[in-house]
DNA sequence: CAGTTTTTTGACCAGTTGGAAAAATGTTAG
DNA sequence: CTAACATTTTTCCAACTGGTCAAAAAACTG
């Protein structure tokens, strides 16, 4: 009943259109912001005029909305993966390392997620409120029961998501601070090795458990 | 000669309606990125006309000019306060301290400068691989000098200022998501002294010295 | 191929935006 | 008080922006 008349069978061209205006308008939208994108240079991102575009996507928000959906949906992946079942460590090690590939894979994603958190995540409150809180006091119990087992050092569990999510993220977000800093010698992926490295020591070390460190492991 | 005629004297009103303009454009660029931002909002918030505001600022770009410019000054102080003669842990504990204290009470400005990152840093591009640059490769040497010492554990020194970075400013930057997920009990300040409390868990521990983590420290 | 439907285009519009000009009003030093 | 200068307001504009609409062009269907 959603679309009134007997649903249009969605033909071969409007699926292809669909994708190059998606595909365009990440590269916009992630480089300029919602407000800072205009339909033209998306449009002309995807080798179409406006009106032809809007033909596609009736508005400018519709396209966002798109995006902004389909993307959570991968984004949160890493952090669904978490295993209740497995070593605390090797887990947090492992989500780490995928967020971390994220940022590298997919950073245009990151950066529009972060444009729309910026500007008070007007577009997607229920969201951050509703899903996105639910899983993670979903894992911190689970952090928080590796912790209470000994197997982990006891810290604010949410927080520590936060610290994942920022270390992690900062080199989609930044890059350019990252690159200019670290200079053009390591404009390579190098430099994502060298986070890992870090951030393996950081989180790995700064969060075994203290009986542990003797070669001890809790139950 | 800058100026062409004998530098005018630069009035009391000038330095008053100066002073309100840019607290008023903080707040709108800071929300709204630059693109997002528009004059008219500015001129509204700091209780003037467009072209009054106009009248002092030439243009849109001079006044996030001038933001930026008076911004990168403070921000950069606390990394600068890092003391080549301190202890190491208690430095980086120090900076830490002082960077969450700055997303604390700075988070406009924290998200201005996340905003112009964010977009590829087109107005401080330059800013970005000089002063800044130059800053933490200076800071990079002591903190590997502390590293060669023993008194620290050996990690990539830029890396390890870009994960302060991230996890202090996470704090100004994604201020909405942080509240989202912890919920609106702990809309208070609180979040930040636990955030303290987690990243000193995970730097402190996460970057002491091997040796030291038995009670002998290097020399 | 003729008819139907889908896709594309070109012209257009109303609202917004950055900014200019000039006139009107305030302020202040002498 | 008044001339000189500083500030503010009014009016205006051209470019840009999101979006509409009808007609033309393709694409598909029987």
């Amino acid at each position: 009943m959603a679309k009134g008349k007997t649903a249009r069978p969605v033909t071969r061209i409007q699926r292809e259109k669909r994708e190059q205006i998606l595909e365009a308008a990440l590269d916009v939208f992630s480089a300029n912001g919602f407000r800072g994108a205009t339909i033209d240079q998306i449009a002309e991102a995807a080798g179409m005029s406006k009106p032809n575009l809007l033909y596609y996507f009736g508005r400018k928000d519709d396209i966002h909305k798109a995006l902004i959906g389909r993307l959570l949906d991968t984004w949160l992946d890493p952090l669904r993966a978490i295993d209740p079942n497995g070593d605390p460590l090797s887990e947090i090690r492992a989500y780490i390392r995928r967020k971390l590939e994220m940022a590298r894979d997919y950073p245009r994603e990151s950066r529009l997620f972060a444009n729309e958190i910026l500007q008070g995540a007007p577009r997607i409150m229920d969201l951050l409120e509703g899903e996105l809180k639910d899983l993670v006091d979903e894992k911190s119990v689970i952090l928080r029961r590796w912790m209470d087992q000994g197997r982990l050092a006891r810290v604010d569990p949410r927080h520590l998501i936060f610290a994942i999510w920022a270390t992690t993220q900062h080199y989609a977000d930044f890059d350019v601070q990252v690159r200019a800093v670290l200079g053009p010698d390591f404009s390579g992926e190098g430099r994502f090795d060298d986070a890992a490295r870090l951030l393996d020591q950081l989180f790995l070390t700064g969060l075994a458990p203290k009986n542990a460190r003797h070669g001890e492991l809790a139950k």
